[in-house]
DNA sequence: CGGACAAGCTGA
DNA sequence: CAGCTTGTCCGG
C-alpha cells in the first residue's frame, strides 16, 4: 500500500537578525508551497518571537532530527534570488561577514507581493573581466549604453546621483532601465538594465548580460561599516560566476587592477582626457610666501573661477612662537595644539589655553601649518575678490564667491565647470602615512580633473609642490596614470602590502582571543591601539583563516578585510 | 537578538 | 540561602 502520508517540503530559513548567522528548519504549510522559493522572504517564529527570515534552502528532510517542526509563519514576499543567496554566502567568506548582512542589503525595501511582467532578453554573450582606462574628462555614457543595448547590464557608479542621472540618459535613449533599490519588483522581473551605486552590486537581475562599474578607484564602492564589502568587486564575482563580460572603468585603476586585461586610449587621446597640469615646484620660493606661489596669485587675480584645496580644517595646526621660535605646545601632555576661537586647543587632549607661548610668554605665534579658515582670511586678502570656504562640515549650499578654499570635500561639492583647481600644499597628500596615499593623490587630481575638464577647454589643475618629480605629479602631467605603478609596486612589495599581500585588522574586545585563535597561515602584528593587522600571502588564506576562526562568543569583533587605510 | 539558565556575589 | 547580577548558550 502507498505511503498516503506525503513528505513535507521543508525550508531552511536563515533569521534577519545580526547575531544570528544559522539556519533553520521550517515546515512549508501547502498552502504556502506555490510562493516559497529560495530566496522568499519569511516570518517565522523562533525562541518564541516572530522574526523575519530568508529562505536559503528547500529539502524534503530536516537536519533537526526529530523534533516537531515549526511551520513557517508567514510569507512576507519577494526576496533575494537564488543567485544572489548563493553570492552573500561567497561574500560572507570573503569579508568576514554574515550572510544576513548582505541579504538585506540584497533585499527590497518593501514587501513584494508580486512581480510585474518581464522583458525577454536575448541571450548573452560570454565575456571576462577587462579594465577600461578611460581619462577623466571622457564621458563613459557611450561605453554603458552601447553595452546596456545589447542585454540587461549591471551599471554601478560611485555615488547615488551619478547612479540617477545615468538612469535618466539611458531612459531617454528609450532603454529599458531600473534604478537601484527603488525599482526593485522591476529589476526582479527581469528583462532591464539596473543602474545604482554600491549596493546595486545585489540587485536583482535574472538575465545578466553584462556588467559595468564605472570610476573603480573610487573609495565610495567600499562599505565603510564592516563586513567592509567593495560593490565593483561583488558585481565582478556575479559577471564571473555568470560567464557574462565585466567592464571596469577608471583613469587610474588600482594597482590590484595591474593583470587585468586593459583596454587604454591611445597616447593622443588620453592626453585630451586629462587637463593641463602647472606643476609648481616651491623648494626655492621663500618661506615667507606660505601657500601661496606667485602662480598662484596670477591664477586668482586672471578673474577665472578658482577652487582651492587644503586638507586641513580650523586656522592653524601648527604655531610656533613669533619672538623665542619654540613650538606651541600643550602643557598638559606635550602634543602640538591647533589655533581656535577659544584660543590654543590642544589636538591630543583638547586642553584649551590662552594664545601665548609657554616658553617666553609672547602673545605672538606664528602660524606654521595654516589651515582652511586661516588661507580663506589671507587668500581674500591676496586676492582682492571674495574667498569662500568649504569642508566637509559645510552644510550651506556652495557660495558664488569667484575663489573657493577647501578640504577635499571642496571637490565634491562645487558643481563643474571651474577654471582652476589649485592644490595648495600637495607634498601633505604625497606623503601621507597611508599605503593607498599615491593612489588617492592621483585620485584626488582625478577629481580636479572632473572640474576643469579636458585640456582643449582650457581647464587647469595646478599643483604646488616640493617634490616636482613625484609619481603621481608626473603621472598627472603626462596623462599617464601607469607611471605610478613601477615606484608603487616596488614600495607594496618591500612592504607586504596588497596586492603583494592581503590584510585584514581586527579590533573590538573580542580580538585578542580572536587573534590568538587565528592558523598560523597567517601573521597577526599588534595591537596597535588595540587593532591587529592580520596579514596573508593572498586573499584566500586570509579569508580562509578569518572564515575557520571560532569567534569568541560574546565581546564585540570588528573584521575589516581589505582597510582602505591602516 | 533576546530568553533561559547556571554560576558567582552580596547581605542579614 | 534568597535575590540579584553577569555570563554563556541556543533557538528548528
Amino acid at each position: 500500500m502507498a505511503d498516503l502520508k506525503r513528505t513535507a517540503l521543508i525550508a531552511q530559513v536563515l533569521p534577519d537578525i545580526r547575531a544570528i548567522d544559522k539556519v533553520f528548519d521550517y515546515v512549508v504549510p501547502e498552502s504556502m508551497a506555490p510562493e516559497v522559493r529560495v530566496g522568499t522572504m519569511v516570518r517565522i517564529r523562533l525562541a518564541g518571537r516572530r522574526v523575519g527570515g530568508w529562505v536559503v534552502g528547500l529539502s524534503d528532510t530536516s537536519a533537526a532530527g526529530e523534533r516537531k517542526l515549526e511551520p513557517i509563519a508567514k510569507v512576507t514576499g519577494w526576496g533575494p534570488p537564488a543567485d544572489l543567496i548563493d553570492l552573500a554566502g561567497w561574500a560572507a567568506w570573503r569579508w568576514a561577514g554574515r550572510r544576513s548582512t548582505f541579504l538585506a542589503t540584497a533585499s527590497p525595501p518593501g514587501a513584494v507581493r508580486g512581480l510585474p511582467p518581464g522583458r525577454p532578453s536575448p541571450a548573452p554573450q560570454p565575456g571576462g573581466l577587462s579594465v577600461v582606462r578611460m581619462p577623466p574628462a571622457t564621458d563613459p555614457y557611450d561605453l554603458v549604453a552601447e553595452t546596456a543595448g545589447r542585454g540587461p547590464t549591471l551599471v554601478l557608479a560611485p555615488s547615488a546621483d551619478q547612479a540617477v542621472r545615468l538612469a535618466v540618459r539611458l531612459r531617454g535613449d528609450g532603454q529599458a532601465v531600473a534604478l537601484a533599490s527603488r525599482d526593485w519588483a522591476r529589476a526582479a522581473a527581469g528583462g532591464v538594465t539596473v543602474v545604482g551605486s554600491r549596493a546595486a552590486a545585489w540587485a536583482p537581475l535574472p538575465d545578466l548580460s553584462a556588467v559595468v562599474a564605472l570610476d573603480v578607484h573610487d573609495e565610495a564602492y567600499t562599505e565603510e561599516r564592516t563586513p567592509s564589502w567593495n560593490g565593483w568587486r561583488v558585481a565582478a564575482e556575479r559577471a564571473r560566476r555568470a560567464g557574462v563580460p565585466c567592464l571596469l572603468t577608471s583613469p587610474c585603476p588600482p594597482i590590484e587592477l595591474q593583470d587585468v586585461e586593459t583596454v587604454a586610449l591611445s597616447r593622443t587621446e588620453e592626453r585630451a582626457g586629462w587637463p593641463v597640469v602647472d606643476v609648481v615646484d616651491r623648494r626655492r620660493d621663500d618661506p615667507r610666501t606660505g601657500l601661496y606661489s606667485e602662480r598662484l596669485v596670477q591664477r586668482l587675480r586672471s578673474g577665472g573661477r578658482t577652487v582651492c584645496v587644503l586638507n586641513r580644517k580650523g586656522r592653524a595646526k601648527l604655531l610656533a612662537c613669533a619672538a623665542c621660535g619654540a613650538l606651541a605646545r600643550c602643557e598638559r601632555c606635550g602634543a602640538a595644539v591647533e589655533q581656535t576661537e577659544e584660543g590654543l586647543r590642544c589636538r591630543q587632549c583638547l586642553l584649551v589655553r590662552p594664545v601665548l607661548c609657554a616658553a617666553c610668554g609672547s602673545q605672538k605665534l606664528k602660524t606654521l601649518r595654516a589651515g582652511v579658515t586661516r588661507v580663506r582670511e589671507e587668500l581674500e586678502a591676496l586676492a582682492g575678490v571674495p574667498v569662500a570656504e568649504i569642508t566637509g562640515d559645510t552644510k550651506e549650499p556652495v557660495p558664488e564667491a569667484p575663489v573657493v578654499v577647501g578640504t577635499e570635500a571642496v571637490l565634491h561639492r562645487v558643481p563643474a565647470p571651474v577654471d582652476t583647481v589649485a592644490f595648495l600644499d600637495f607634498d601633505q597628500e604625497l606623503l601621507a602615512p597611508r599605503f593607498r596615499a599615491t593612489e588617492q593623490a592621483l585620485a584626488l587630481i582625478v577629481r580636479a580633473a572632473r572640474l576643469v575638464g579636458g585640456r582643449s577647454g582650457g581647464g587647469r589643475v595646478l599643483i604646488q609642490t616640493r617634490l616636482p618629480k613625484h609619481e603621481v605629479v608626473e603621472a598627472a602631467l603626462h596623462a599617464d596614470p601607469a607611471r605610478i605603478w613601477p615606484v608603487e609596486r616596488e614600495r607594496r612589495a618591500a612592504l607586504r602590502f596588497p596586492p603583494y599581500a592581503a590584510l585584514a585588522v581586527v579590533s573590538g574586545d573580542a580580538a585578542p582571543a580572536f587573534v590568538a585563535a587565528l592558523p598560523g597561515t597567517v601573521d597577526a602584528l599588534g595591537p596597535d591601539d588595540g587593532r591587529w593587522l592580520v596579514r596573508a600571502p593572498s586573499t584566500k588564506p586570509l579569508c580562509d583563516a578569518l572564515a575557520a576562526t571560532p569567534r569568541p562568543s560574546g565581546g564585540r569583533l570588528r573584521i575589516e578585510v581589505d582597510p582602505v587605510r591602516l
